[in-house]
RNA sequence: GGGCGCGUAGCUCAACUGGCAGAGCAGCGGCCUUUUAAGCCGUUGGUUGGGGGUUCGAGUCCCUCCGCGCCCA
C-alpha cells in the first residue's frame, strides 16, 4: 500500500517494475559493477585516441539516464553521475533486436543503469559508450523534472525545489555545485583558525540559559530530567568560559537556532562561526578577519573580487572602517553623540521625516537606523564600529567613553556577515549590564535574557581580555556563491508544511513566551513543566 | 505580524466583460541505423490549492483557510 496514490506516469513505471520481476530481473540489484565514471571513461578514450587508435578500451559506466532518442535500429541515451554525463548507443546489430526492445520499452529517464561497452566517437564526434550490455541499477518510478535549462519547460518552481531538494540537485549541477563551494568555505575557514592555534570545540546546544545575543529562543524539554532547555542562539557564553578555562584561542563552526521571522537572509537554524582571541582587542580582531576572509575567498574562488548580485566586490586590504557615528551622521544627517537619550535621538529622527516603526530605546533606534539606511549601502567590504552600550551588553566599554563599547559589525554586499567585540571580562560590570538589561526590558520583551550566574561565576575567576568574533557562514556563501537568497545556500531550508498549516488547536494564537511554550509542551508530553 | 502578487494536466504556461478547460514538453501506440531541444503520424491525461457563497452558469466575482514569492516589521 502506498501512503499517497501514484500518477497516472508513475504507475506505467509501476507497471514496468511488476514486468521486469516477471522477468526474473531485480529492478533494484544490491551491487553495481561501475569500472569507470563519466568522466574517467572519456579521459580513457582520449588517451586511446593519444595512441592512434579509433576505438577505446571496454569500460562499465554507470548513472542516471537524462536523456532517450529512439531512432529505429539504434538508440542514444545519455547519462550522467555524478562529475558529468556519456552518450550511451544502443545498435540492434550488437544487442539483438529484442535486447533494443526491452531498453526502448522497460527503461526511462531517471533509472540508473549500467552499461558496459567499447568507447568511440559517432559520427558528430561525440565520445560514446557502444553498448555490448547494460543492467537496470534502479528504476525510478517518478520522472525526474526537466531542468532549468530546457526551453520548454524548466523545474524553477522555487517551493518544489525547496521542498524536494533531492530533485533539484539530481537535475542541476550548479546547484550541487553551491554545496560543493560551501564545503569548500568551511574547510578553508577551519584550515585558516587551526594554523593559527585556535582549538575548534563543541558546545552545548540545548542550554539550560540562553544568551549571547537578542533573539528568541526554541524551547524544548527534558522529560526525565524535567528541565525546560534552550535550543542556542550563539555559543558566545560557553565558548568564552574556555578562555577562563586557559584555552587562549578557540573556535566552533555550528548550528544557532533563533525563533524569529524568516527571510532572504534569515533561516530558523543557520550556521555561525564563532572565534575568541585572548590577548587580543577589536581592533586586533579586524586584522584578523580581513586576513581570514581574504585568503578563504582566494582559495575557495581564486581571487579577492567576485560579483555578488552585479556589485563588483573587491577584498583588497585594507577595508574601509567607519566609526558607526560617522556612517550614521553620514546618511541620515544625526549625530547620534548630541542625542545621549532615546527621547533626544527621536525627536531628531521625526524632524528629518524618519519614522522608526514602534518606540524603542535609544540603543534599538541607533539599530534600526544602521539597518535602514546604512547597511544597504555597504557593499564593499566595511568594518562599522563603536557601538551603543546598551544593545552589546557583552562587549567592552571605550576607556573615555562608557557608554560606548568596542563593537564591529562586517559589511559586505549590503549584508551584516559578523560581529565582533573587546569581550567584556569585568565580571562586576557584566553583572551590571544583566541587570540593566533586566531593567530596560520590559518583562515580557522577548530579547529579555536570564540572566546567567554561572556565566558571571567564571568571569569571577578570572578572563583574559580577549576578543571574540562572529560570522553568519550561510551568508558568506551567499556572497561566495552569488545567491540573493539564503534558501539556495541551505541544503534543506525551513517551509511551512505543505498541508495542515498550524498544529492542531494552535491556530490564531502563537505561544509568544517560552513560559507558556513550556506549558504547553509538558501538557502534551505528560509531564509537569 | 502587515501589504502586494501567485496557485489551472507530471513540468512550463494559456483561457476577453462569468459562457464547451487548452497548448508545448513528457507519457502511451506506431515509423525511423549516428542522434543530442532528434524528426514524423496517432493518442491518453483535469477535485482549476481546500472549503463555503453569489449566479441559469464560476478557473474567472465574493468570503474563508492553506502554501509560495516579493516588499515592509
Amino acid at each position: 500500500m502506498s501512503t499517497r496514490k501514484y500518477t497516472a506516469l508513475e504507475q506505467v513505471r509501476l507497471d514496468k517494475i511488476q514486468r521486469l520481476r516477471e522477468m526474473g530481473i531485480e529492478p533494484y540489484p544490491p551491487r553495481a559493477e561501475r569500472t569507470h565514471t563519466t568522466q574517467e571513461a572519456r579521459q580513457a578514450f582520449e588517451e586511446a585516441e593519444r595512441q592512434g587508435k579509433e576505438t577505446g578500451p571496454e569500460v562499465t559506466v554507470a548513472g542516471r539516464i537524462r536523456s532517450m532518442r529512439e531512432m529505429g535500429k539504434i538508440t542514444f541515451a545519455h547519462i550522467e553521475d555524478e562529475h558529468g554525463k556519456i552518450q550511451l548507443f544502443f545498435q540492434a546489430n550488437t544487442l539483438g533486436k529484442e535486447r533494443l526492445r526491452f531498453f526502448n520499452k522497460m527503461f526511462d529517464i531517471g533509472d540508473f543503469i549500467q552499461a558496459r561497452g567499447h568507447l568511440f566517437r559517432t559520427r558528430s564526434g561525440e565520445i560514446s559508450v557502444w553498448v555490448h550490455d547494460f543492467k537496470m541499477l534502479a528504476k525510478a518510478i517518478t520522472p525526474l523534472p526537466p531542468d532549468k535549462r530546457t526551453k520548454h519547460t524548466p523545474f524553477s518552481d522555487p517551493e518544489l525545489r525547496y521542498r524536494q531538494r533531492y530533485a533539484d540537485l539530481a537535475v542541476h549541477p550548479e546547484v550541487r555545485d553551491i554545496f560543493r563551494k560551501r564545503a569548500a568555505i568551511v574547510r578553508a575557514l577551519r584550515d585558516f583558525l587551526d594554523r593559527h592555534g585556535f582549538l575548534e570545540v563543541e558546545t552545548p546546544i540545548l542550554q539550560l540559559i540562553y544568551g549571547g545575543a537578542a533573539a528568541r529562543p526554541f524551547v524544548t524539554y527534558h522529560n526525565l530530567l524535567k528541565q525546560r532547555l534552550y535550543l542556542r542562539i550563539s555559543f558566545e557564553l560557553y565558548l568564552k568560559r574556555l578562555l577562563v578555562g586557559m584555552f587562549e584561542r578557540v573556535y566552533e563552526i555550528g548550528r544557532d537556532f533563533r525563533n524569529e521571522g524568516i527571510s532572504f537572509k534569515h533561516n530558523p537554524e543557520f550556521t555561525q562561526l564563532e572565534c575568541y582571541m585572548a590577548y587580543a582587542d577589536y581592533r586586533d580582531m579586524m586584522d584578523f578577519v580581513e586576513q581570514m576572509l581574504v585568503e578563504v575567498v582566494e582559495k575557495v574562488l581564486g581571487s579577492r573580487k567576485f560579483t555578488y548580485q552585479g556589485h563588483e566586490i573587491d577584498l583588497t586590504p585594507p577595508w574601509r572602517r567607519v566609526a558607526l557615528r560617522d556612517a550614521l551622521r553620514e546618511a541620515t544627517g544625526i549625530d547620534i553623540a548630541q542625542h545621549p537619550t532615546g527621547e533626544s535621538l527621536l525627536a531628531a529622527m521625526k524632524e528629518r521625516g524618519i519614522e522608526p516603526p514602534r518606540a524603542a530605546p535609544r540603543g534599538k533606534l541607533i539599530d534600526w537606523l544602521l539597518s535602514t539606511y546604512v547597511e544597504p549601502k555597504l557593499i564593499q567590504p566595511t568594518f562599522v564600529y563603536d557601538y551603543p552600550r546598551d544593545i552589546s551588553p557583552l562587549a567592552k566599554s571605550k576607556p573615555d567613553d562608557p557608554n560606548t563599547v568596542e563593537r564591529f559589525e562586517l559589511f559586505i554586499g549590503g549584508m551584516e556577515l559578523g560581529n565582533a567585540f573587546t569581550e567584556l571580562n569585568d565580571p562586576l560590570d557584566q553583572e551590571a549590564r544583566f541587570l540593566e538589561m533586566g531593567r530596560t526590558y520590559a518583562a515580557d520583551d522577548e530579547e529579555r535574557h536570564p540572566l546567567d550566574e554561572d556565566y558571571l561565576q567564571a568571569l569571577r575567576y578570572g578572563m583574559p581580555p580577549n576578543a571574540g568574533f562572529g560570522m553568519g557562514i550561510d551568508r558568506l556563501t551567499m556572497l561566495l556563491t552569488d545567491q540573493p537568497s539564503i534558501r539556495e545556500v541551505i541544503l534543506f531550508p525551513h517551509l511551512r508544511p505543505e498541508k495542515g498549516g498550524a498544529t492542531e488547536g494552535e491556530k490564531g494564537q502563537t505561544p509568544s513566551t517560552p513560559e507558556r511554550v513550556f506549558a504547553k509542551i509538558a501538557a502534551a508530553t505528560g509531564e509537569d513543566a
